[in-house]
DNA sequence: GTTGGCATGTAACTGGTTACATGATTAG
DNA sequence: CTAATCATGTAACCAGTTACATGCCAAC
């Protein structure tokens, strides 16, 4: 398996899409892959000197002025454990922390009203992130002819999950607006003891 | 806005839901939360003490046998804690560390064959997942009858989602494969200019 | 001249995982 | 008798955020 640490994964991409300095690599995860990979500031300054060491990558000081400005680029070391980590299969890192997930899972503590307003808050807040997908798409489109096909493809994904998101707390809260339920019980005895069970307590 | 720990959340919701020891509270976070929201030993036993001091839930020693047990339940303050984050809108936490999108975004360094089989891969591990929560399915639907809605509600959100992201990978793979462009573009000038521009550098 | 952006960095802290340790009980 | 499971806990470590600090440069 991939033994470079998570943030070195961003930087060594970034590096190999031509983005040079810390301070850039920044910039670009914040309006990329900021919303399934993020690093700060205190992760990446260190993390660029520990790969540095490990001879993954280069440092060349390029001032501007009199700014000091450290120029980053890949060494075929770190190409290869680029590479290597591209292609690697073994256990992919998915972690999602979704804490509207967990208060749904606890939603029946809730009123309707109560369950209604946290669904169309996520409706809301799956819409905002649509539209800034949408924002993005258009400079992200531009890459496509120089190359850089695969973070549209990527801004793909995020657009339909979104979308799919924001749909389905939709769909709920409209629901429960219209006094449906949010699970039709299939069996007769238990539709008809409906309504009022609290839970097991 | 709430002032409980990440993991606080779950407890407490935990405890609500009847689910009394820390070692209870793990087991069951491991069977149905812990695709969005996990918690470990190190964290749940050091979390219930503080609570405990902060006078959000009460510990009562009832061994079983000579095996020492320690059952926790909220107190009024504990209830009111809860209530109170599950119904605070400001600032819902959403958080996706995604792998398998870092490395689509990067996919542009790949080989077509190369980028095929992550696509694949992705769909098998999403299908697995899928498969998993068909299982726990049948359970947790037991539960809605006694009053647990939501925690299938949650489900469902779970199922339609691993549904969506393995049908997305098997789409992109099965269109690579056929030799079709993942992005199409609209401008004839680019799309003359197709294949093998290298990005930026 | 002052605001905002470029550029780099560190220290303190938080949240969380892993591995380890202990010991009783139950099921086979 | 022994493996699994119940039950609790801690220490070491890792990853990551936040806030702070510095100083130059360009634009208004």
């Amino acid at each position: 398996m991939s033994s470079l640490t998570p943030t070195a994964r961003v930087i060594l991409g970034m590096l190999k899409l031509g983005v040079t300095t810390g301070y850039d690599i920044k910039k670009v995860i914040d309006f990329s892959t900021r919303f399934f990979w993020t690093a700060s500031y205190g992760q990446i300054y260190p993390e660029l000197k520990r790969l540095r060491k490990a001879g993954l990558v280069r440092a060349e000081q390029v001032p501007r002025g009199k700014v000091k400005r450290t120029v980053y680029s890949l060494t075929p070391k770190g190409e290869r454990a680029l590479h290597d980590w591209l292609t690697d299969n073994q256990e992919v890192l998915f972690e999602i922390r979704d804490e509207s997930l967990l208060r749904l899972f606890f939603s029946d503590q809730l009123s309707r009203d109560e369950v209604i307003a946290n669904l169309r808050m996520q409706e809301q807040i799956f819409g905002l992130v649509l539209e800034r997908f949408r924002e993005l798409e258009v400079g992200v489109k531009e890459g496509v002819a120089e190359g850089r096909v695969y973070p549209y493809v990527a801004l793909q994904y995020g657009l339909e999950f979104m979308t799919f998101a924001r749909d389905w707390y939709a769909e709920k809260a409209r629901r429960l607006e219209a006094g449906e339920e949010l699970v039709e019980l299939e069996d007769d005895e238990a539709a008809r003891g409906e309504a009022r069970l609290g839970p097991a307590g």
